[in-house]
DNA sequence: AAACATTTGTCCGTATGTATA
DNA sequence: ATATACATACGGACAAATGTT
């Protein structure tokens, strides 16, 4: 007899969190707009949730800095500049290539191994011109590599900034992909450090990872140089 | 007519915020200990407030990482071990360092001078061995190049990573103090950074200047640990 | 200035789910 | 296994505060 096992969720969906994803995406993808006000009652209508659960949802979301609320007096979506780019991605930088960092002292050969399989299916879809996939396998190359260094606060904090990314893109760019060949030779080089448990190298590396997709959003949208080196 | 201008908080102390303050400063102090299980009733009694604004500061308190809420289960003040300070102290000694490399791109003059006066104050300190007021001002220092770098995602994480550093001292140090000679070096070198605008020096010597702490601390506990065994 | 309309903040009751006997 | 106690999640009503006419 099939037993249907692995019947998905063990954990019922909580009406805060699904308040909470609804509304991240919203905000993400734009259809909340920065600086639009939002007003409880009407998110409670329009899911269907009381104001109890929606309330908790947003207190969660001004922590992320994806609202802001002043007490008694309104609620608004955060708005955001295009300069913002320059503060969002440095601090990313810094905390990946910490990861990186930690991650050459304690990565193992399975890991590596690992690391390189994706990376050439990277490779592989870079040259198909699959722009979508392309990016997804990017982030999973740098989650694997978060997902090593094995710290809750560096992995915390980069999934809070990765998301103020996205939304950058989507309000900015009307698009989250924008990949370049380049990033496929620093991702050859990481792994070269990590095989080598050079840290260094690896950190500095992870560092321009990140900085150079920031420098290039930055000229594209201003036709300015960001912060060169 | 004296008026009593400044008539402090024009914001009133919502109920939330009260119950957030007070649990986050008995998480922090030790008076609800790591594991100790927390019921929104009791709470809403010892404080007088009612269990909707004592959740959401258990909501937010979950965020920062100083609690656990299991749905439907239980909620507990998260666990803390000795090996946790090689956790928490990278990231900041990361976000500071970045700080550090922002704030020597653009600090003033004027800004230097602060700094300088800042840090005379700190050597006196430390000369009379006033080992509490030492701490605030070195704090001090450290805030006001956080401050000056004009980054708030950087802020924010650097003041939660700070906090659990805080506890993490009082947990097993029974204290919080802990300063040493050696970092009024690092802040002169720092300053003088500054005033070449020398980002990388800067970033190098922050990032000293948290990591030689954490060395000191994991040290001296595991030596404990020895002596005990 | 004062009463109104809105929106937020708080309280408490109830239902649902979890653990224990 | 069932029933009981209990803690949490949610809903709806009330109170307080803002700014508007």
């Amino acid at each position: 007899m099939p037993i249907p096992q692995n019947y998905s969720t063990p954990v019922r969906m909580l009406a805060k969190d699904k308040a909470f994803n609804q509304l991240q995406h919203w905000i993400i993808d734009g259809t909340l707009k920065p600086g639009e006000k939002i007003l409880d009652t009407e998110i409670s209508k329009a899911l269907g949730i009381s104001r109890t659960p929606i309330r908790e949802a947003l207190q969660l979301l001004e922590v992320q800095g994806f609202i802001e609320m002043h007490p008694g007096k309104e609620t608004r979506v955060t708005m955001i500049k295009k300069e913002d780019v320059l503060k969002i991605y440095p601090p990313l930088a810094a905390l990946q290539a910490l990861a990186a960092e930690e991650a050459a002292r304690i990565i193992m050969p399975e890991q590596i191994e690992e690391l390189k399989t994706m990376t050439s299916r990277y490779e592989q879809l870079i040259e198909k011109g699959e722009q979508f996939r392309t990016m997804a396998c990017d982030e999973e190359f740098h989650n694997y590599i978060i997902e090593t260094a094995d710290n809750p606060y560096i992995s915390d904090f980069s999934s809070i900034l990765q998301l103020h990314i996205r939304r950058f893109k989507y309000v900015f760019l009307k698009s989250d992909g924008m990949v370049v060949r380049e990033s496929l030779k620093e991702h050859k080089a990481l792994i070269q450090a990590f095989a080598d448990h050079d840290s260094e190298t690896a950190s500095a590396v992870m560092k321009q990872n990140w900085l150079r997709p920031m420098n290039e959003v930055y000229k594209a949208l201003t036709g300015e140089e960001g912060r060169q080196k």
